[in-house]
DNA sequence: ATTGATTACATGAGAATTCATTTGATGCAA
DNA sequence: TTGCATCAAATGAATTCTCATGTAATCAAT
């Protein structure tokens, strides 16, 4: 199955390697559910993004899923078909866009973020408190250096 | 700038949404690098992922690079085409193919990695040398589970 | 007020990715 | 052997994403 290796290989050890790794592998069992509830990665992104009640701009949500900001605009105008979401032009910047969550789109949120709760339950569960507290915590000041 | 909002957000303390940014934001400064030096981000994780002398399959070295198999294989003919990678057929079982650097791979291998180490180090500089430990050990772990 | 720069989002065209399937190779059972 | 399931990689077609640009609103300076 493995190939043989001369030496050890140098992402095995880096970081940005780990991260990236660990973040799809986490993530793969989730969207393996999501897949199987008819629901896209992307959706669910923008969902969690939104919910539980989170009015943002499409820049913004897009920075949040990892996204550009085109491709965005088209997810919303998709979402907003399925009626999960709402634009709305805010009235002190008529530029920008406030998307917010239907009922329906809140009532769908609400069901998916209670199973990517238990996932992530399953996930830390080999974890103590304080491994988790720290993991987070290192993992936040990442975001906002 | 930033928007009101009525409450916290659920992917705020979500361990997949901190994963997830952690690694994009992590990145984006190596990227922008990278595209500086001309070298596409998926080129990168290629040479990365070979470095600095692991002969790897195509199957294999998609799920290194978070990609599917089909663009592997396209992807490999491109840096094959480039001269970066060479491919050859395993003799004992043809289905594989070994994907592996040429030399002039490796030296732009080696300018990579070394960027790419200074990049990590500079990130982690703020971190003591056991919480860098303890970070890299759960990832490891998450990665193994 | 007018000009020019900047910001936020939308959109057309092109590029990259992925799904579904095919091709070729291997292993296994009868 | 033969037949069949499985596996790795390649490929065609379609979807999806993103770059470059457009449009409209706001802001700053004169």
């Amino acid at each position: 199955m493995l190939y043989a290796r001369r030496m050890s290989r140098f992402i095995d050890d880096y970081l940005l390697y780990l991260l990236a790794q660990a973040s799809g592998k986490a993530s793969a069992a989730f969207h393996e559910e999501l897949t199987a509830e008819g629901v896209a990665v992307s959706t669910w992104r923008i969902l969690a993004a939104l919910y539980p009640d989170s009015p943002t701009g499409i820049g913004e949500l897009a920075k949040d899923c990892l996204a550009k900001q085109p491709t965005m605009t088209r997810q919303i105008d998709r979402l907003a078909a399925a009626g999960l979401v709402q634009r709305q032009a805010r009235v002190d910047d008529r530029r920008r866009v406030e998307v917010r969550l239907t009922p329906a789109g809140r009532a769908l949120a609400d069901r998916l973020t209670t199973m990517a709760s238990a996932q992530e339950r399953r996930i830390l569960q080999r974890y103590t408190a304080t491994e988790v507290t720290q993991l987070k915590a290192i993992l936040s000041g990442l975001l906002t250096s």
